[in-house]
DNA sequence: GAGAAATACGGAGGGTGCCTCCGTATTTCA
DNA sequence: TGAAATACGGAGGCACCCTCCGTATTTCTC
């Protein structure tokens, strides 16, 4: 699945700088609620073509701008307990606006192919599940993608206010000990 | 707020009948997810404009449509629990789409004048959350305007399962118990 | 260093949707 | 039945989505 074709060119200069102004420019754009591809391109003083040959999909683009945060909560959710874990999550939705549309295409049901950004999160987040199951801390009538779901419904939509997204987390996490 | 020009001129009639015509449209066409107003319109047999005349915003058509369904849960809140409250609304929700989205701009931040269906909407849950309260059976850290919130954030977004959302409310219901 | 081949760029263009505005058609009232 | 009031329709301006392809730039080869 790596290198192929024995004669690798070398990836073009231009190429490289701009799919790094893109990701700049999106990051700024994406700053407040509703931000245009367009406007991304613009931005980032590039023709909307180029955006689009290096980030094919919307999701592409914020995937990719928030990959690094996406990873992080994948390498935390290692060590980290499910209550404790979930609360960085949420966090993290309410700090970086854009974290919400980066991790909502997680269940997008064509998702094309389901980025690989997505499937590690489900990764991990469905360990963190195990664990806690494991440990009889958690009910067992909840899957792992049901929590992932309450997280980006506390925080998704006209209306989520992070401040009581905290709250209702909590409400929720005590719901969630065995019965 | 009622009858004040003594002179009254009757409604023309192709303007109810419009109307009619309208509403029924927007529940043909809502029912899927993604519906646009030139798509009423054009169902209804209708100009833009006329739309546009008749519901000056998305969601003016959104609650007109669903305004029966939304009178019910009103009236419902009144002589039930919080709890089966709760559980209805998911259910109605979960049954047609489109409820979501009627539901949904109570919150709208802006909202112009808060539409009289969404203040009452409100109210309504308002006096549940009281009542519960005064019973004391339930935390005293949640609002009202939270226990709506959870239910939009349960059923809405890309992934949202009606499945699901059921035992999810059951995980948010035991966790909202005093502690 | 020059020319060919590979690659990326930009943006025009076609499609859809949102919303406003106004000339025209219909309906009500006197 | 005609004037005044009212509603209608859809063109038009704007934004956005996404594709396609002629042109420009860069890399490679000799």
């Amino acid at each position: 699945m790596g290198e192929e074709t024995p004669k690798a060119r070398k990836p073009r200069a231009d190429q490289l700088r701009n799919r790094e102004r893109l990701l700049e420019a999106a990051r700024e754009v994406f700053r407040g609620e509703g931000g245009s591809l367009e406007a991304v391109a613009r931005t980032a003083g590039v023709g909307i073509g180029t955006l689009y040959r290096h980030f094919p999909t919307r999701e592409a683009l914020f995937q990719a701008v928030y990959a690094r945060e996406v990873e992080g909560l994948e390498r935390r959710a290692a060590d980290e307990g499910l209550a404790d874990w979930m609360r960085a999550v949420l966090e993290m939705m309410a700090t970086k606006r854009g974290m919400v549309a980066a991790l909502a295409p997680v269940f997008e049901p064509d998702s094309t192919f389901f980025s690989e950004q997505s499937q590690r999160m489900r990764a991990a987040i469905a360990a963190l599940h195990a664990r806690a199951v494991a440990e009889g801390s958690l009910r067992d009538d909840v899957t792992s993608d049901d929590l992932m779901r309450v997280m980006i419904g506390l925080s998704y939509g006209p209306g989520a206010d992070p401040a009581r997204a905290g709250v209702l987390l909590e409400v929720f996490l005590d719901g969630l000990r065995p019965r």
